[in-house]
RNA sequence: GCGGGCGUGGCGGAAUUGGCAGACGCAGCGGAUUUAAAAUCCGCUUCUGGAGUCCAGAGUGUCGGUUCGAACCCGACCGCCCGCACCA
């Protein structure tokens, strides 16, 4: 293949070639400051008339003072799709911000006495610094972060119109306490049931809060889901599970005794054809009922008291052993005449679920079972499996939660589990002892928050007049600066002069609120505020009708319930208070996986960087590390998340320093597929950095001997055509991949192809002297442009001297169909299924050509040799395979 | 515990979505160039067995099934990851 070129010349060459160097420290700031000057990225409020809109948004970071890999992976993601979205021709709006409010901030405070703003702000410009180096092509001029009060100001703008819609609403729910530091205290603050800091038990304590309504759009949000055809199916799924609609009934059971003025229990249930399995009934500690018994019986109120030290973590409560407390009470079975059951008091049971309550089938439901099973309750199966014999089935390990034939149920005998439910919920309705529901799962959501840094809760409260909204003109509700951290809870709260403030309805001494808003309010909007930052208003209209919806969403997959979903209950209750006129945000989602590496420990148990060990490899392939610069022995840990506590985190400011921001992009693109997990790993930086080099050396070795450019490469002929031939295909093949998101398999065909030029080139044939090679050079420059884009400027360059064009601005390449097919192709042979050979043949071959010249290759020949052919198959550009 | 996902050579992964498993890269080995090194270029690289570049067998977490044919579809299991409502 390169006896063209004789081992000493090719060596000539190469030494000739290792001089060209790019010098990426010079050529990323001064192309960073190119686009910049030239306003590249900038767009409109309302772009003009016949543009084609493309917005590309990723998830805002939290501004923690550094950009971590996990940034790096999904804004380099973003800038792809915004760069090849503009090459084709889309006006493209890609801003950036900040989701600034939050707990750090004050633990900072807290820790070392920084003012939470100070804190935030300049980590802020330390990030927007890291960022800028990434060379991403953003709209920096519609930068804001949801700290500032020209958009928390906005934010409370839109408090108050949720609250005159109706969408907004003040009742008490359970919080995570902390007794000691008298604070509430965040899930994550609460480890193995006591408050990280104080190291006490941590309580259940109910506060009055503000929620948004957001069970009131539950049946849209869920609908609305199938409309999303550019988002994942799993986060769709995930979505629906979390809205968990689930039809059932609820069941009022009368106890045999009033107690304290209750006559009954009602429960949510969405087995009722089970009803005549039930052993017992089951409250949450949190249930009216339980405060009867807890009245009456102290270790009643000793059990609810030691529920209440479970905190509020679902997972926590589902986990934790399944125990229980008998009131005493009993309930009446609604058919069955002078049949009762005990009323337990029990942990698994939760109060923001259906009643609160639940009537236990121990056979047909497995929390039940193991509750039933550890305190003695009956099991009674109602449900029989198909073909299992009435007379001897039996329970013995789990309950039986499938579909089968109802049975030891009186009038519900014979009918399959569906039919029963029907007939059940009949009878209830017809006794006025229950109704059939549609139950969901979803919860208002509490915004109210006790804490310092975040958008206050624009209110106030007045003994005469009740809850008194801020009037619009006051607003913003500014956050005071003097502020004492001193103390222990809401700083808020103990300031001394900033709730006091006079009534707006009646002129009396009232007081502000002192809540905050979750940080998940912050991040429901920002993507339309995007659309017009500096407005005095939320949203503007027009901007938002324009560039509404985001047509690519990126961001983490831990994001897939929560931050979603708030966003897109939040766009409703913008649409429905008039601000935006649609009801989705996102077209298009995607999310990516995060960044690991491995972790490393010392001898004496600390966590080093990566930095700090020394790997070395054994022959039999065994790895091994050292300290760097010692003999210290190190354990190598687990592939895992990045994170601080490990130290298994590399700093992306180190990495551009040292190879440059192109190469940071080009490995964390090509390592693997955007939405799993990736492995940081030096060895492929170094590998992405050497690729790029090639590039540049490919390019500037070639351009002195490349023919004018514009210069038709049409009607190649031999080794020129087919050069063309594989330029077409590898921009066909890459602009496949970008519009899937394979930016990996992108990568592997540039790769390829940089290979395919490269023997071209070391043919140095004639033929290659030409069109067909500055065409496959500018053709790689460009596929390039969009994952490392510093680069491409640098060979357009080269490539085009003296031209005023970026690449930047270029549209993208267009393959040639002509040049995108094939004379013959290769197809497999098989014989019963296993390849025996493969067969060269025309496009347009007949099925009995492809029969004949299968049969012929010699391998096959042999395979087939003496056993009759029953069966021939042909896949047309496929496969040929024999059955003997 | 519940919901969702992932699992392919030494490593990251590819596979036209049921049709040649391992593209491309990393690491490794061998060679060229060099006084030497770096850099660069070329070649080899799933495993086992036999042989001159070929042949046979095995192989996509484990076990089973559907099919002419399974990494891909179905069932069970194992391992890891994400979320569980006050972290962002």
């Amino acid at each position: 293949m390169n006896d063209a070129a004789s081992p000493a010349a090719r060596a000539a060459t190469a030494a000739a070639r290792a001089e060209l160097r790019h010098d990426f420290a010079a050529a990323e700031p001064r192309w960073q400051a190119e686009w910049d000057r030239r306003g590249c990225f900038a767009v409109p409020d309302v772009p003009p008339a016949g543009a084609e809109k493309y917005y590309v948004l990723e998830m805002f970071p939290y501004p923690s003072g550094k950009i971590h890999m996990g940034h790096v992976r999904c804004y380099t993601l973003g800038d792809v799709v915004a760069r090849y979205k503009r090459a084709r021709g889309h006006l493209v709006m890609h801003p950036m911000g900040w989701d600034a409010f939050g707990l750090p901030a004050e633990n900072a405070a807290r820790e070392r006495g920084i003012h939470p703003g100070t804190w935030t702000y300049d980590n802020i410009a330390a990030m927007r610094a890291e960022l800028k180096r990434m060379g991403l092509s953003l709209d920096w001029s519609r930068e804001f972060a949801t700290c500032d009060p020209e958009y928390y100001g906005q934010q409370q703008a839109l408090f108050l119109d949720f609250l005159r819609a109706g969408l907004v609403e003040r009742k008490e729910s359970w919080v995570n306490w902390d007794p000691v530091d008298g604070t509430v205290l965040a899930n994550e603050q609460v480890i193995d049931g006591r408050g990280w800091r104080s190291g006490a038990p941590v309580e259940k304590k109910l506060l009055s809060q503000w929620f948004f309504s957001i069970t009131k759009y539950a049946p849209d949000l869920l609908e609305a889901l199938g409309g999303l055809d550019r988002w994942p199916e799993r986060v769709k799924l995930m979505q629906a599970n979390w809205i968990g609609r689930s039809e059932g009934a609820r069941v009022r059971f009368r106890l045999t005794e009033p107690v304290e003025g209750a006559s009954e229990v009602e429960v949510f249930t969405t087995r009722p054809d089970t009803l005549f399995g039930m052993s017992f009934l089951a409250i949450a500690a949190e249930h009216p009922l339980a405060a009867v018994a807890a009245a009456k019986n102290p270790d009643a109120a000793e059990f609810i008291a030691e529920c209440r030290r479970m905190g509020t973590s679902e997972a926590a409560i589902e986990q934790a052993e399944k125990r229980g407390f008998d009131t005493g009470f009993r309930v009446a079975h609604p058919f069955l005449e002078g049949v009762s059951f005990p009323v337990w008091i029990a942990n698994f049971v939760l109060m923001e679920y259906g009643t609160g309550a639940i009537f236990g089938c121990p056979g047909h439901d497995e929390r039940d079972y193991e509750f039933a099973s550890k305190y003695g309750l009956e099991i009674l199966p109602v449900v029989l499996p198909p073909g299992a014999d009435p007379a001897t089935f039996a329970l013995t390990d789990g309950a039986y939660v499938d579909d089968g034939t109802i049975f030891n149920s009186g009038f519900l005998d014979g009918l399959s589990v569906a039919d029963a439910k029907r007939r059940v919920i009949d009878r209830l309705e017809a006794t006025g002892q229950g109704t059939g529901v549609v139950n969901w799962r979803l919860r208002d959501w509490g915004v109210s928050r006790q804490r310092y840094w975040g958008c206050p809760i624009p209110v106030i409260h007045c003994e005469a007049c009740g809850v008194v909204p801020v009037p619009k003109s006051e607003l913003p509700v500014r956050l005071p600066e003097d502020v004492d951290f001193s103390r222990p809870g809401n700083p808020l709260d103990h300031h001394p002069t900033w709730k006091h403030v006079d009534c707006p309805s009646c002129g009396r001494p009232a007081r502000r609120e002192t809540d905050t808003c979750d940080t998940f309010v912050d991040s429901s909007w920002y993507f339309a505020r995007f659309c017009s930052p500096r407005a005095e208003e939320p949203v503007t209209g027009a901007a938002v009708d324009a560039w509404l919806p985001v047509d690519q969403y990126i961001g983490g997959i831990e994001h897939a319930i929560l931050h979603l979903l708030y966003s897109r209950f939040f766009t409703r209750g913008m649409r429905d208070t008039g601000h935006l006129t649609l009801a989705e945000p996102f077209a298009g989602l995607f999310t990516q996986g995060m960044v690991t590496h491995e972790s490393y420990r010392a001898a004496d148990g600390r966590w080093l960087y990566p930095e700090e060990v020394e790997i070395s490899l054994a022959p039999d392939g065994t790895r091994s590390a050292t300290v760097k610069g010692g003999n210290q022995p190190v354990t190598i840990g687990r592939v895992e998340s990045m994170s601080k506590s490990k130290r298994n985190t590399v700093d992306p400011g180190a990495i551009i320093d040292r190879y440059g921001a192109d190469t940071a992009r080009w490995f964390i693109l090509s390592d693997n597929p955007p939405e799993r997990d990736m492995e940081w790993s030096e060895a492929g930086v170094a590998g992405a950095f050497r690729f790029s080099q090639r590039l540049y050396r490919m390019v500037a070795a070639a351009v002195p001997d490349l023919p004018p450019a514009g210069t038709s490469a049409a009607g190649a002929e031999g080794a020129a055509r087919k050069l063309r031939q594989a330029t077409h295909r590898t921009v066909a093949a890459v602009t496949e991949a970008l519009e899937t998101f394979a930016f990996n398999v992108a990568v592997a065909r540039i790769h390829e192809f940089a290979n395919t030029i490269g023997e071209a080139e070391a043919a140095a044939a004639a033929e290659h002297r030409g069109a067909a090679r500055r065409e496959a050079l500018e053709a790689i420059t460009r596929l390039a442009a969009p994952m490392m884009p510093h680069l491409a400027e640098e060979l357009w360059s080269l490539l085009r001297p003296g031209g005023a064009a970026l690449v930047a601005d270029l549209p993208w390449p267009e393959a040639d169909p002509d040049l995108l097919r094939a004379e013959t192709l290769t197809l497999a042979v098989q014989v019963l299924g296993k390849l025996r050979g493969t067969i060269e043949v025309p496009v347009d071959a007949d099925e009995a050509t492809v029969f004949a010249a299968a049969a012929a290759e010699d391998n096959v020949a042999r395979s087939i040799a003496g056993r009759p052919i029953r069966k021939r198959i042909h896949v047309p550009g496929r496969i040929v395979n024999f059955v003997v």
